[in-house]
DNA sequence: AGTAAAAGGTTTTTT
DNA sequence: ACCTTTTACT
C-alpha cells in the first residue's frame, strides 16, 4: 500500500535524525505519508502505547490508523494514542489532573455549555443599562475564548476584533472573573481550559512524567494550531522525542480561533536542527483545477513558496456560473448535480461547499423538493438545539448532581417556573453549594414547585429515581426521560413532536454505551452532525450528496465539487474586508474549497442575495463576483450569464405593490 | 412578586 | 430563528 511513495514522501517517512516539518500542499498525499510513517515506526518495534498521533478531528485520526492497520499491524495501530488535542487533553487530565488541582470527575463544557454558563453569570451580574444593549452571551463567550486562546489582553481583543463592544470592557472583566470562579467551583472545564491545564501540567512537577509517556509524536494540520497548542507540543517533547508535524500554511483557516501559521514558520526556532520536507506533487486534481487554485493562491504571499503540479494534465475546465439570484443558483446547482450523476459521478462523489452554514438554506429546500438525499456538515450542530440540551441536562444531573447549569435548565423548563423560583429551588436543593445529594433530595420531595408544574415535577422525580436505580442502560434511561420531555416540550416549543423524535435518535445513539458518563463525555468531545430534516442519517449503502462548510471540508476530496456564493461579501465574508490578515484567511479558504475537487469544479455566483441572514422580507443586494475569482476568470468556462434585469424586476415589484394596495382597499371597505 | 407574552435586535467559520 | 429587553398580566 505504501510502496508507491514518491521521493520526498519517502524521505518524510524515513527521516529520524531530528524534528521534522512536512510542508504538504493540498492533495499531495499527506495522509498517506503520515500513515506510512506511523507504520514504519510500529514496524521498527516501537511500543504503540508510546506513539501519539494528534489530528484535527477524531475521525481523521481513526481514518489514518485504519490505513496503518490495513498494512498489517492492526493490533498495534489500535493502541496508538490517536485523537484531537482536546480528546488527548481529556485523557491526560483524567489521569494527571490532580496535580493541577482538578478533581478527576470534572465535566467538559462544550461551546454551547460554556455560552450558557456565561449567560448565567451575565444575568446574575445584571448589566442591563437602560437603552444600552449588552453584547449577547455568544458574543461574550467569543471575546473570552479569543482572548484566552490567543493569550491577548482584553483591550486588544476588543479593539481589533470586537470594536462595537469596547464600551463594555469593565463589565466584561467582572463577568469573566465570575465565569472563571464559577467554572472552578463547579468542577467544569471549557475547551480552552483543557489546553491551558494540559500546558500547565507540562511545566508542573509531573511534567517529566508526561514527557516520558511518548517516544514518537506526530501532529497533523499543524498550521491550525494556536500558541497554547505549540507550547504543549514543546512541553511534551524530550530532546530525544521523535517529533513530526505536518501542515500547509496555504490552508490555514482557523485564525479566528487564534491558530497561527507562525507555529510552522518558527518550527525551526522552537526545535533547533529541525528538518523541512516539502510535498508539492498533487495527486488529486486535474491541471485545469490546479491552475485556478494556484492563480487564487498567487494573489497572496503569506506562505512558504509552493506551486502545486499534477500529472493529470488533461481534464475539463472549471465552470463559472453566474445566476440571477439565490433561487436560480439553487436550481442550477441541482441541475448540475443531477447532470454529473448522469455522467456516472454518484452523489457520494460530489459535494457542495459554502462559507457559512446558512448559505445552503435555499439549496437544502430545493434538494428536498427534488428528493435528492444529502447530509450537511458544519453549521448548526445537533447538540446545540434547545431540546437536545434539555435532555442532556437531565443526564448530566444524574451524572453530576452539582452541575448547576444543567439543574437550572431542567428547573426552568417546567411550567410556571421562572428565574425567581429557580433561585429558590437551587437554594433548597443545595445546588448552589454543589451538594452531591441534590438529586436525592429532589426525589425525596424537596423543592416544592408552583401548582402549574405539579404534574411535570412528579414525573421528573419518578424519572430521575428510575434512572438512578441502576437497572437501566443509558439508552433506556433516555427513553424514560423522554416522557418528562413530552410533558414539557409542548409549552416550551412549537414543534414538540419533531423534537421528541430527535430524542429517540439520541437514545439510539446511546445504545452503544453502557456508561452514562462515558456517553456524555464522548458526545461533547466528538459531537455528531445535525440531521436536519431527515428522519435519520441515510443508510450507508444509499447514495447521498455532501453539503459542507468549507471549514468542515478540510482534508476531504470529491470527484465533483460545487462552490456556492462566490460573491464579494460572502467569500470573502464582508466581516473580513476590514483587515489584511482576515482577507488573507478568506483567500486561503477559497483555496481550500477549490482544491477539494478531483475531476470537476463549478463555482456559482448569484448576482443578488438577501441583505441579512434572518430576512423574511425581499430585500436584496447586488453583489460583485468574489475578488479572488475575478483575476482568474479566464481560466473558467462561462455559460452565457443572465442579464441583471433590474428594470423588469422593479416594474414587477411596482405592479405587486399596486395589487396589494387594491386588496387593502377592498378589505378596508368591509369595515369602513 | 414573578411569569408569560410581545417587541426589538442580530457580526461566520469549530475543538 | 433565536436571544434580550420591555411590557402586560396573574
Amino acid at each position: 500500500m505504501f510502496d508507491t511513495l514518491n521521493a520526498p514522501q519517502q524521505a518524510a517517512v524515513d527521516h529520524t535524525a531530528s524534528p521534522l516539518l512536512i510542508v504538504a500542499g493540498a492533495g499531495t498525499g499527506k495522509t498517506k505519508t503520515l500513515a506510512a510513517r506511523v507504520s514504519r515506526i510500529l514496524d521498527a518495534g516501537a511500543d504503540p502505547n508510546r506513539v501519539l498521533l494528534l489530528t484535527f478531528t477524531r475521525r481523521a485520526a481513526a481514518e489514518m490508523l485504519a490505513r496503518v492497520a490495513a498494512t498489517g499491524s492492526s493490533r498495534a495501530a489500535s493502541q496508538v494514542w490517536g485523537g484531537t488535542f482536546h480528546s488527548t487533553a481529556n485523557r491526560i487530565l483524567r489521569n494527571f489532573g490532580q496535580a493541577a488541582g482538578l478533581s478527576s470527575g470534572f465535566t467538559v463544557l462544550d461551546q454551547g455549555d460554556a455560552t450558557d454558563l456565561m449567560g448565567m453569570v451575565r444575568t446574575e451580574e445584571g448589566f442591563a443599562e437602560r437603552g444600552k444593549r449588552f453584547p449577547r452571551k455568544e458574543t461574550v463567550t467569543g471575546i473570552y475564548s479569543r482572548m484566552v486562546s490567543s493569550q491577548a489582553k482584553l483591550s486588544d481583543v476588543l479593539e481589533t476584533d470586537y470594536p462595537w463592544c469596547a464600551d463594555h470592557a469593565d463589565d466584561l472583566k467582572t463577568i469573566f472573573t465570575a465565569y472563571t470562579a464559577r467554572k472552578r467551583s463547579n468542577h467544569v472545564l471549557d475547551y480552552d481550559d483543557m489546553l491551558l491545564f494540559w500546558r500547565g501540567l507540562t511545566v508542573s512537577p509531573v511534567g517529566g512524567a508526561l514527557r516520558d509517556l511518548f517516544d514518537h509524536v506526530l501532529i497533523d494540520e499543524y498550521q491550525d494550531t494556536n500558541p497554547i497548542q505549540a507550547d504543549i507540543v514543546r512541553g511534551m517533547c524530550r530532546p530525544d522525542t521523535d517529533l513530526c508535524v505536518v501542515g500547509d500554511d496555504a490552508q490555514a483557516i482557523y485564525g479566528f480561533r487564534a491558530a497561527t501559521v507562525a507555529n510552522m514558520w518558527e518550527f525551526a526556532d522552537h526545535f533547533p536542527g529541525a528538518t523541512r520536507v516539502t510535498l508539492d506533487q498533487n495527486y488529486r486534481s486535474t491541471m485545469p483545477i490546479l491552475a485556478v487554485a494556484n492563480g487564487v493562491l498567487g494573489q497572496s504571499n503569506d506562505h512558504f513558496a509552493k506551486h502545486l503540479w499534477s500529472d493529470r494534465t488533461s481534464g475539463v475546465s472549471p465552470i463559472l456560473h453566474t445566476h440571477h439570484d439565490e433561487s436560480d443558483q439553487s436550481r442550477a446547482v441541482c441541475e448540475s448535480i443531477l447532470d454529473a450523476r448522469e455522467r456516472g459521478i454518484s452523489l457520494r462523489d460530489q459535494a457542495v461547499l459554502f462559507r457559512a452554514g446558512h448559505h445552503a438554506d435555499g439549496l437544502e429546500l430545493e434538494l428536498t423538493r427534488r428528493d435528492i438525499p444529502f447530509v450537511k456538515y458544519g453549521g448548526l450542530k445537533y447538540l446545540e438545539s434547545g431540546h437536545v440540551k434539555d435532555l442532556l441536562a437531565l443526564l448530566r444531573v444524574l451524572d453530576n448532581p452539582a452541575d448547576q447549569l444543567a439543574w437550572h435548565r431542567i428547573l426552568a423548563s417546567m411550567e410556571g417556573v421562572g428565574p425567581a423560583t429557580v433561585r429558590r429551588l437551587s437554594a433548597e436543593l443545595g445546588i448552589d453549594d454543589q451538594a452531591d445529594d441534590s438529586v436525592a433530595r429532589f426525589i425525596d420531595g424537596a423543592g416544592a414547585v408552583p401548582p402549574a408544574a405539579d404534574t411535570q415535577a412528579a414525573d421528573l422525580r419518578d424519572a430521575l429515581a428510575t434512572c438512578l436505580s441502576g437497572d437501566l442502560n443509558p439508552s433506556a434511561q433516555i427513553d424514560r426521560l423522554k416522557q418528562f420531555c413530552a410533558l414539557v416540550f409542548p409549552t416550551r416549543y412549537d414543534n414538540a413532536t419533531a423534537r421528541l423524535a430527535d430524542i429517540d435518535q439520541l437514545a439510539a445513539g446511546a445504545s452503544a454505551y453502557v456508561s452514562r458518563s462515558r456517553f456524555l463525555t464522548e458526545l461533547t468531545l466528538d459531537p455528531p452532525n445535525r440531521t436536519s430534516d431527515q428522519a435519520g442519517p441515510p443508510h450507508l449503502d444509499d447514495d447521498w450528496l455532501t453539503l459542507s462548510t468549507i471549514h468542515s471540508a478540510k482534508g476531504l476530496e470529491w470527484r465533483s465539487v460545487h462552490i456556492l456564493h462566490a460573491a464579494d461579501g460572502n467569500m470573502p465574508s464582508e466581516m473580513a474586508l476590514g483587515d489584511e490578515a482576515g482577507l488573507a484567511e478568506e483567500l486561503r479558504l477559497m483555496y481550500v474549497a477549490l482544491t477539494r475537487a478531483k475531476d470537476e469544479l463549478s463555482v456559482h455566483f448569484p448576482l443578488r442575495f438577501h441583505v441579512n441572514r434572518y430576512a423574511n422580507d425581499d430585500r436584496h443586494v447586488y453583489a460583485q463576483i468574489s475578488r479572488f475569482i475575478e483575476p482568474v476568470r479566464e481560466l473558467f468556462d462561462e455559460p452565457a450569464a443572465p442579464s441583471v434585469g433590474v428594470d423588469v424586476e422593479s416594474e414587477l415589484q411596482l405592479a405587486g405593490v399596486g395589487v396589494a394596495d387594491e386588496v387593502d382597499l377592498a378589505l378596508s371597505a368591509l369595515w369602513d
